[in-house]
DNA sequence: CCAAAAGTGTTAGGAGTACACCCATGA
DNA sequence: TCATGGGTGTACTCCTAACACTTTTGG
């Protein structure tokens, strides 16, 4: 193993893309031949952070060179530690050795980050042919390795959490979107409804979700009036304390 | 150092103790000569995990190690791995060395905990000669180990996030316990002022809150009646999906 | 002209906020 | 009897939630 690793700490990362549709969640293919069975599962991209490197750093290398991802949204969940966490099942001890990494302690450190699909989308971002996009509610059915279940039921709880208080929907959209793809993106992850009418009436309470003199373009049915998310006024209104809810 | 220890993650906690008018912080004295300077300063409870316990489990046995606290409510805040948080001062290296942890690199992986002060208090939960309480506003006035402010504020922050949706403040109170304490645990936690009433007419819809026939006893004031949290009645409305706010 | 999504107001009920006085106890 | 904190109701405002039809575009 590298001598620069730290070898008892890794980084991973939970990427939510949003495709005007569905939240999708980026994994990495795996697959290890182990007494002779080929197990094949999934995994989020991330490794091993150097000793010579931040955690946020580390996370943003790791994603960058597994992926192409890079320059996203990326905050920390919190760390995940279980003694057996590595040590559940066959494949994930095996793997371990495979990649030359067969310490028994990793304590892994997710990140959880967002990305709009319809411009960096499913071809363009990302680069690696292991990477691919699933939509979240099918990720359960899918077999993953290690606790990375568990992490993701976690990320999408502070996904939730985070939504509400700050103004992470534009992470998620184009710099250009339609009050419809706003509202969509709070009601597939809350798995809600919303009205529509109250919805905008709150929208347009918000100074900082600025019209745009600019409409959808080819679309076959009345095109939508385009908006854009204004840091600037955002920050000057939270300066002057201020509650972000939807 | 001991080989038993991952050289590289530790754990700290953010012990928050309420004795009926301020939010306290429990802080570890710690003493350092160096190059001939005596350094005298504060520090979380904390230390490097062994190799063979979960974080959780550390944690909570570092705790009760450094200071007699056990049984009390804990929750991980989030990892902090910046590359220079061990290096930024001479006693910050110069301890490391006294402790025989020469380690450059160490990920920490901080905790917050709760109490009430009043029966557990400031003598007889406290066992270790060195620990000590000190309010909260005093604390950003100590001067504190490593990045230890910085994690303070991290903890503050997620405090006021959790306490909103989460039954938390009765972690804080004794199991008997009068409106205006809980009311001035909100107040406090929030550095805001609640209207009485406003704040009791709340209280009354929430049936979890439940008045006993009992009153305070040797006030020099109108008795208060005392009411407890009830963990079962919260639980079964939080399972019909139900929206905790204070 | 059809299909598809955009866009638009009103009303009723509930929640939040502001506000001032009397009560029970120990000293 | 005084000092201290406990306990109580009302009116107004604002936010929320429920609800259905017309408009604009491409095909």
């Amino acid at each position: 193993m590298d001598k620069s690793l730290v070898p008892n700490v890794s980084v991973d990362s939970v990427v939510f893309g949003f495709d005007s549709a569905h939240l999708n969640i980026l994994l990495i293919s795996r697959s290890i031949v182990h007494n002779e069975i080929l197990y094949q599962d999934w995994k989020f991209p991330g490794d091993l952070i150097l000793k010579n490197e931040d955690l946020d750093t580390a996370s943003k290398r790791i994603l960058k060179e597994q992926t192409g991802l890079e320059k996203i949204y990326m905050k920390q969940l919190k760390a995940f530690g279980a003694l057996d966490r590595l040590l559940k099942r066959p494949q994930d001890m095996a793997w371990l050795v495979s990649i030359d990494h067969p310490e028994e302690r990793v304590i892994t450190i997710p990140y959880y980050a967002l990305i709009n699909l319809e411009k960096n989308g499913k071809k363009t971002g990302v680069l690696n042919q292991n990477a691919r996009w699933f939509p979240v509610d099918e990720v359960k059915n899918i077999p993953l390795a290690f606790d990375h279940h568990e992490i993701l039921e976690f990320a999408l709880e502070t996904l939730r959490n985070e939504v509400r208080t700050k103004p992470l929907a534009f992470e998620l959209l184009p710099p250009k979107f339609s009050l419809s793809q706003l509202q969509k993106i709070y009601e597939v992850i809350f798995q809600v409804t919303l009205d529509k009418r109250n919805f905008r009436k709150k929208i347009a309470n918000l100074s900082y979700i600025v019209p745009l003199n600019e409409k959808e373009n080819d679309v076959s049915h009345r095109p939508a009036n385009l908006y854009m998310f204004s840091r600037d006024v955002y920050h000057k209104l939270k300066s002057q304390n201020f509650d972000f809810t939807i």
